[in-house]
DNA sequence: TATTGTCGATCGAACGATCGTTAGGGAAAG
DNA sequence: CTTTCCCTAACGATCGTTCGATCGACAATA
C-alpha cells in the first residue's frame, strides 16, 4: 500500500513528516496544548507508532528547536565572521535572520515560545546555541565602535535589543510576495545600522 | 480562622491574591502546564474553591491579560497623545513602556507567550487594545515623518519594530537596581529615536 | 523458483495519572 | 436566615506512554 511512498523516499522521512507536522501543531495550539493524539492523527498513524521514531513528546520538541538553531547559526553566524567592514558584517547577518525566520517561520516561532517546555538539560543546549549568535553579533558591534562606525555603549543590550527586534517578524509579519519580504529584510538591516550608528548620538535638530 | 484576614483587608483580595499567583504559576510553567490544583495550592486552598472567585481557568488568564494592557494602554497612551513634539512624545512613551514591562513583568510575559491560549472572542479584546496602542505609536512616527524629524518610509512596520524591540526585555532583562533600570529605560529611548531617524537616511559615512 | 527468517513500521488495547469541572454540604458572619 | 467562602468527593475526559501482536518488504537459503 505504501510501498510507493517509502521506496521513492527514503527512509527517514517519516520522521521529517513527523517534525514537519509537529511543528505546524506546537505553532497553532502550542506545545502543551498539542496532544501526541492530535499529532497522530495528522500523520494519519495512530498514537502508538510515534514512539518507534521518537522515545517521547519532548524529544520531538527539541529535535524541531535544535534542529532550527544549528541550520540558524550554521547560516548566519558566518556573514559575522566573514572578514570586512562591521556596518556590512551587521547588514548581510541582518537580512540573512529575518529571511531565515520567514523561511522557517514555523520553527522559529516555536524555538522561541515552546522552547521553555524542555527539560533543563536539553533547554541549556539550546540556549547555548543562541548565546553563540548573540555573543558574535555582540563582538562585531564592539568592533564597529572602536572603529567609529557605532556608538553604543552596551554592545550586548545592542545585541538583543537588534535580536528581539528581528524575532518579533516571525510572530505578525505575513508577506505579500518575495518582493515585499526583500524589502522588509533590507528595511530592517538598515534600521539595524541606524540603531548602532545613531544610539548614543544627541539629535543634531 | 480567616475572618482577620478577610476584615482586614477587604473584600475582593482573594481576586487579587488568585490572579497574583496565577501569573507567577502561568510564566512559570506556561499556562496549559499549569494545572488548577498547582494554582489552589499555592492559595492553600482546595481547588474546587477557585470556582467561587472565577467561573473556569480560561476567565483567569483573560483578566490577567485584559487587566494588564488596560492598565498598560491607561498609562503609557497618553503620553503619545500629549501635545509635544513627536520625539518627545515618542521617547516618553518607550520610557514608560520599558518601566512598565520590569513593573508588570509577569502580567507582561503571560499576555505576550500565553494569549493565544484564549477563546477566539478573548482574545480579539485584547488583541484590540495592543492595536490600539500601535496605531497611535505609528500615528505619532507619521506625524514626525511630516514634520521632518523622522524618515521611515512605513511607520506601521516602524511601530511594530520598536514595540517588538521593548517588548523583548522582560523576557531576559534582569536590572541590577532601580538606577540600572532607568539607565535602560533612557537608552531604548534613545534607540528607538535613532531607529526614526536614521532609518532611511543612507550612511554619512 | 519456492520457502524461510529478519526487521522496521504499524497496529489495537490498555495502563495509571492527571486534567478541568461539578455537586452538595458545612461553618462563619451579618 | 441569607450570603459568602471553603470543604470533601467525585465525575468523565484526556493525557503520555507501554505492551505484544501483526503486516509487508527483502535477503538468505533450500
Amino acid at each position: 500500500m505504501r510501498n510507493v511512498d517509502r521506496a521513492t523516499l527514503g527512509g527517514n522521512l517519516r520522521i521529517d513528516q513527523v517534525l514537519e507536522s509537529a511543528t505546524r501543531l506546537f505553532t497553532e495550539k502550542g506545545y502543551e496544548a498539542a496532544s501526541v493524539r492530535d499529532l497522530a492523527a495528522e500523520l494519519e498513524i495512530r498514537p502508538s507508532s510515534l514512539y518507534h521514531h521518537f522515545p517521547g513528546k519532548q524529544h520531538i520538541l527539541f529535535a524541531i528547536c535544535m534542529r532550527m538553531q544549528t541550520d540558524f547559526n550554521a547560516e548566519v553566524i558566518p556573514e559575522l565572521l566573514a572578514n570586512r567592514p562591521p556596518d556590512e558584517a551587521i547588514a548581510s547577518a541582518v537580512r540573512r535572520h529575518v529571511l531565515f525566520g520567514q523561511r522557517r517561520k514555523g520553527e522559529v516561532v516555536v524555538n522561541i515560545r515552546e522552547r521553555r517546555s524542555l527539560p533543563a538539560e536539553q533547554l541549556a543546549q539550546v540556549n547555548g546555541l543562541r548565546r553563540e549568535y548573540r555573543d558574535t553579533l555582540a563582538r562585531v558591534i564592539d568592533a564597529g565602535c572602536r572603529q567609529g562606525s557605532f556608538r553604543v555603549g552596551d554592545p550586548k543590550l545592542a545585541a538583543m535589543a537588534i535580536v528581539d527586534m528581528i524575532n518579533g517578524l516571525p510572530h505578525w509579519f505575513k508577506p505579500r510576495d518575495e518582493q515585499d519580504l526583500e524589502r522588509v529584510a533590507d528595511l530592517y538591516a538598515h534600521a539595524a545600522l541606524a540603531l548602532l550608528r545613531g544610539w548614543e548620538t544627541d539629535p543634531v535638530s
